[in-house]
DNA sequence: GTTCCAAATGCAACAATGTTGCAAAGATAG
DNA sequence: CTATCTTTGCAACATTGTTGCATTTGGAAC
């Protein structure tokens, strides 16, 4: 789908820098941090910008942000559901090695019995180990 | 246990940093972030020194680290399982009101079916919601 | 096309978490 | 107590993110 058409959909405005990160991340495969994304935008944009605008895209739902490691995030667009919804509920995996990470669509975590009381919102699963790649290598 | 007997069963060094973040450790039940570790410890301590000293006592098994939110870690002490050694092994439960962290030490994340090739290391699983407290009163 | 306004952007400053290099201080074995 | 190796403290820097405010821009009304 077109970077303007996933914009139209979720109600928001068709501005460059967003139009710039959607296309970065649909140029891969596997999820992008920040310094991988601003560079594959064309021009520069602030940074400030940049953290808003993937605010606002997370919220309405057209890209996920996975918290890797201490301080390495990673941003993947969502793929679109049957009926157009967006959907983000899969593990993800790292790999130690070459810091890749993996979306692992048939992984979906849960549902999880809790203690009284307690109401999920969303959960997050992250693997680490190696990749087939570097699990050959090593 | 001692805190002194923890780094001595860990063949660490008995410095007064560790064994003043492991009392901190062992005086609340929920994990805590640097600034409430560092509260609870009587001196001050450089901040090098209390990354360096909880990456020891990482390695070492003492504690783990629980990336919670973009800049939000926390740490908790590990259980000490039947034959001494200690466990990690848990799903987590944050709670977006009061922002406390739970550890579900019943809830063991996977086993995860990978595709061919993969080989995991660890697995960690943060589930995000309300809590007891704060799903009563939202 | 022009005008208008809310929304988005850019800049500056700051906050939280973490790392690296190096000299000084401390722990433990002998 | 002394020697030695580890750990600590300090300084500087890196990454990720936030807040306030002035300026620009998208998109709708005309």
């Amino acid at each position: 789908m077109q970077a303007q058409e996933i914009l139209q959909q979720h109600n928001l405005k068709k501005t460059s820098p967003r139009l710039a990160i959607i296309e970065a991340l649909q140029s891969s495969s596997a999820p992008m941090a920040e310094a991988e994304i601003s560079e594959k935008m064309g021009s520069h944009y602030d940074r400030t910008t940049f953290y808003r605008s993937m605010l606002t895209l997370e919220e309405a739902g057209v890209l996920h942000r996975i918290i890797v490691d201490k301080l390495l995030v990673k941003y993947a667009l969502n793929a679109s559901g049957p009926n157009g919804k967006t959907q983000a509920d899969h593990a993800h995996f790292f790999c130690k090695e070459c810091r890749k990470l993996v979306c692992l669509e048939e992984i979906h975590p849960g549902p999880y019995r809790l203690p009284a009381g307690f109401q999920t919102s969303e959960a997050e699963v992250i693997i680490r180990g190696l990749c087939n790649q570097c699990s050959k290598q090593g």
